[in-house]
DNA sequence: CTGAAAGCGCTTACAG
DNA sequence: CTGAAAGCGCTTACAG
């Protein structure tokens, strides 16, 4: 592996005896060079090695061709996710369809406010960010093109979400009407970095106003904090089962906890839904063949995390206008009856 | 979210009644200045919202603090990989403590071979390149550092291997021993891109060295084609049990396939590993608590990820030359009797 | 069809 | 401690 010095442009114009312009041309603008000194340059360039350095082209440009991908959380956390992974093939998809890298940036509570300035990136696309997150001024003032998916309502940019509230509303009624009267919900613990995730507290919401709109008291509801994702399952429903009251069934603001909630009881040998009825949300693929399988709600995170992507190209292409944009997209929830209750 | 245009080091300088030269010394040489004169740098760069250029900066200092992962298919599929994700996640990890960003590099079959010339990184972590790949030359004559993982063993760049031959070797012999004499290997087909993924063919290598060391026909060993991860298990499975003479054994090349398969006899009311036994190849969490657990080879995939990349950004940082990387890294195996045979 | 020149927005010896 | 100047390596009006 030889490290030599960088061939430049300047280089390849000089061996070929002709102008910096002329070279930058035969890779830029080939009709306004005679088919000849096109070749001679080309020759050239892959004699010496030529290759055009990206950074010097991206400042010359404007375009990096790179998309800012702004994750709520650590890599090996994230990926443990499978409604996120769901979302980061088709935004890995949408990008290869239209020849652009993505750029990963991890954004914890503990990211500097000023950190999307120091990204070379066309525009970026921010998951979960709460009114709170330390970007959030960012966001309002950013010079690129940015798009928010899972995130709060509060901000002045395109936003993609979920119909967290009427979906959790449905799955609470579902269950109200089924006769429990003593409902767990099982939710993510405060992260210690103090982010929030704004789906949650979404969907808690609308668990509340199913409660409140049936005329039965707060205290129906006994909302239970774990850490992690499927592996929090057994935790969480230790706690659940330890709760007094007992409660008869369990809303889990993912399908992830629904899923370990399902290990969790079938260790403990409990039944599903005999004595537990679990209820999921985002139907997930493994929801549909967990056993027993996984009464939850499900909206289309394919579509919508395509449609996001394809927004925020879009925006950066200027083949949209910010003002054109159809905003907040809140795709509609369809509620799964399956076996789990 | 107003799009104005941007403010300059210039305008900064212009404002502060300075010179560039003490607005950049503000940011990159704060000691070069007057306590007096950096404040009100400082200052009024705040009230400008000035924010320096990445790329201007990049293309100053020659660091873009990124690195490029060259992944061997598209992001959807090495998501469904748990072993990549594992990778992924340590990849991650160390390069967060390092202040690195991951710049995603998708390279199949049909990446053009100077693809990552065209990518501002400071260096490159290339997984699973077999000496056939587009990018092959591209990795010799790199002007800048990178790693290999999983890889060919012909590139003259460190590389961090599995002692696949010899682990697949291990496991055959484990098979051989227990009196079994047709036993199928479960492996990836094809792909149509026509990547060869280098572990895999490695292990095949291991498998049939032991049937001929055993002084067994090569015919012991019957190779099944799938393609797909997980989701290949079922086909898999049932092509196996199509095989004439059925083998009473199957090595799997990965641990996916091999839960896949468990899953695939499963639903055929096979039992295993009275009517078949299955290995594994990787030893993933996972196969610890499938049904049965797995019998499978083990080999530490989270200290060869952080090697890999630590040797990378040591590299980059001139920290380590390249004559003194210990290379190729074989990661040694360890058989991991469970119950699935 | 081809070239001289300015510009993208920084950094960093060098000189004072 | 501070500034004028050159340089990083391209692109792209503009003029011929």
């Amino acid at each position: 592996m030889t490290r030599k010095k960088r061939v430049t442009l300047r280089d390849v114009a000089r061996v070929a005896g002709v102008s910096p312009t002329a070279v930058s041309f035969a890779y830029n603008a080939p009709h306004q060079l005679s088919q000849a000194t096109r070749e001679r340059i080309l020759e050239t360039a892959a004699e010496l090695g030529y290759q055009p350095h990206p950074v010097a082209r991206t400042l010359a440009t404007g375009k990096t061709n790179t998309i800012g991908l702004v994750i709520p959380a650590r890599l090996n956390w994230v990926l443990n996710d499978p409604l996120f992974r769901i979302f980061l093939g088709e935004i890995g998809a949408v990008c290869d369809e239209h020849k652009r890298r993505i750029l990963l940036v991890p954004a914890g509570g503990d990211v500097s406010p000023g950190a999307l300035a120091t990204i070379a990136a066309d525009g970026f696309l921010l998951v979960a960010i709460h009114r709170t997150h330390p970007l959030a001024k960012a966001i309002e003032r950013s010079p690129r093109p940015l798009v928010l998916v899972d995130s709060d309502e509060v901000f002045q940019a395109p936003l993609f979400n979920v119909d967290d509230v009427g979906g959790a509303y449905q799955a609470a009624t579902y269950l109200l009407e089924k006769g429990h009267r003593q409902i767990a919900v099982s939710t993510l613990g405060p992260r210690p970095d103090g982010v929030i995730v704004p789906v949650f507290e979404r969907r808690l919401a609308g668990y509340r106003q199913a409660v409140a709109d049936a005329g039965l008291p707060p205290e129906t509801l006994q909302v239970v904090h774990t850490r992690g994702l499927l592996s929090a399952g057994a935790e969480s429903f230790a706690k659940i089962w330890a709760l007094e009251p007992r409660p008869t069934a369990v809303l889990c603001a993912s399908d992830v906890r629904a899923l370990g909630i399902l290990q969790g009881a079938r260790q403990a040998g409990v039944s599903v839904p005999e004595e537990l009825a679990v209820v999921g949300f985002d139907g997930i693929p493994e929801s549909a063949v967990s056993f027993p399988p996984l009464t939850t709600v499900y909206h289309d995170m394919v579509a919508r995390s395509r449609l996001a992507i394809q927004t925020l190209i879009d925006l950066i292409d200027e083949r949209l206008d910010e003002g054109d944009v159809q905003t907040p997209f809140v795709s509609p929830t369809t509620m799964l009856i399956r076996e789990s209750a």
